[in-house]
DNA sequence: GCCAGTCTTGATCGAACGGTCAAGGGGCGG
DNA sequence: CCGCCCCTTGACCGTTCGATCAAGACTGGC
């Protein structure tokens, strides 16, 4: 499992699958998918998984003969959905319209899928022994130029002038935050990012805080 | 382990200990912090750290008899270092030292502690089992006042109008997230905040998008 | 130089865990 | 109603892991 998996692609035996296999194989993966985000790869255990998803280990092992396997399956299917967001911050319109939405957008997925988001966080956390690759190339380059499209900006003198990189590292953690620390979030105000009311506020606050920072008074 | 550990009070056998036994605690101490902060408890393995501080399984098991105590013990040593940097932050002066002295030590606490921060954010992601009593009591009170201190700013017209908790979430996230998702950034960059002009260049951004964020223009 | 208390070691145990195997159940098309 | 293929099961295996135990080595104080 340190090995970096190279491709990251895992078109892992497709065999032909009845329905109720299709929906042993949804079942079982967003059921790791919560396992995995909580206790990392080597601390979750296959049965575990089994029986959250109402079937035995053997059974699990039918549909992925390696825990590995399962652990890139549940991967991959967050990662395309995690990468997205930034794609849609796009250089055309104004950049308070832009960023609003992408701060929005970010924390609708900390409130719909906090477990991708720890997801993520255990995997980097650990150095992204799998991901590793992937952020090299296809993160830093849509971060290079989405970096451009904040520069851009910059120059027409829509907002100050700010490190591009730094501006969406900062939106990334803060609005990852609300998925990754909503354990201590929630000690210390007895709610979280599903409460419509904190979300709103959170959403306004983050918001008012990044724009404030950024444009030009 | 799911067990909350009551009063997080682990005056563990206090037994009398030769120098070369006091040296031994504390590199295990340090190496058991660096492995707990990248597997979690689950994940790691007891023997791991016990090579990785240069002596066998059984004599690790000498010192802390069980892997739990040796996890209690490790967060325990890092709990108050964690606590601190915000204890400083006081009405006293004018809010913009205030809270640009504040990044700056979380900071340099994220350059020079990482796996400390790593070690907190796995707990909270797991749903903070251990800390979970102590982040309830100790850390609310703590973020209580100093949200009471931040709307005493607020209300003297020294800062604008923001929900003071939300503030302090959003210094938290950004400079731990150079400490948690290092990986991630030396993905993209190629560099940490080991590397001191990299530091200075985040201190020096973070610091200017939150103080535009809140001082009145 | 002896002794008590501290440290270190290797052998070993039982449980947990990832994974395999062989056998049987069940549904769907012909 | 038959046969094929997908699914499910329980028994089992080898390894790993946390933990125990008994026995010996080292060290500092007297």
């Amino acid at each position: 499992m340190d090995e970096a998996a190279g491709t990251m692609d895992m078109r892992g035996a497709e065999t032909s699958r009845s329905r109720a296999g299709q929906e042993n194989v949804e079942r079982i993966l967003d059921r790791a998918l919560e396992i995995f985000a909580t206790f990392g790869f080597r601390g979750t255990r296959i049965d575990q998984i089994a029986s959250a998803a109402g079937l035995s280990k053997t059974n699990l092992l039918y549909y992925f003969r390696r825990k590995e396997d399962l652990y890139l399956a549940v991967l991959q299917r967050t990662l395309d959905m995690w990468l997205e967001p930034l794609q849609s911050l796009d250089a055309g319109g104004d950049p308070e319209r832009a960023i609003e939405a992408y701060i929005r957008q970010k924390l609708s997925a900390s409130r719909d899928a906090p477990a991708a988001s720890r997801l993520f966080a255990l995997e980097v956390i650990q150095g992204a022994p799998i991901l590793g690759p992937v952020l090299e190339t296809q993160l830093a380059d849509l971060v290079d130029r989405k970096a451009t499209t904040i520069q851009s900006w910059i120059d027409a003198g829509k907002i100050v002038a700010v490190s591009p990189r730094h501006l969406i590292y900062t939106i990334w953690s803060v609005t990852q935050h609300y998925a990754d620390f909503a354990a201590q979030i929630r000690a210390i105000e007895g709610r979280d990012l599903s409460d419509p009311v904190f979300f709103e506020d959170t959403c306004r606050t983050v918001t008012q805080l990044v724009l404030r920072g950024i444009l030009p008074r």
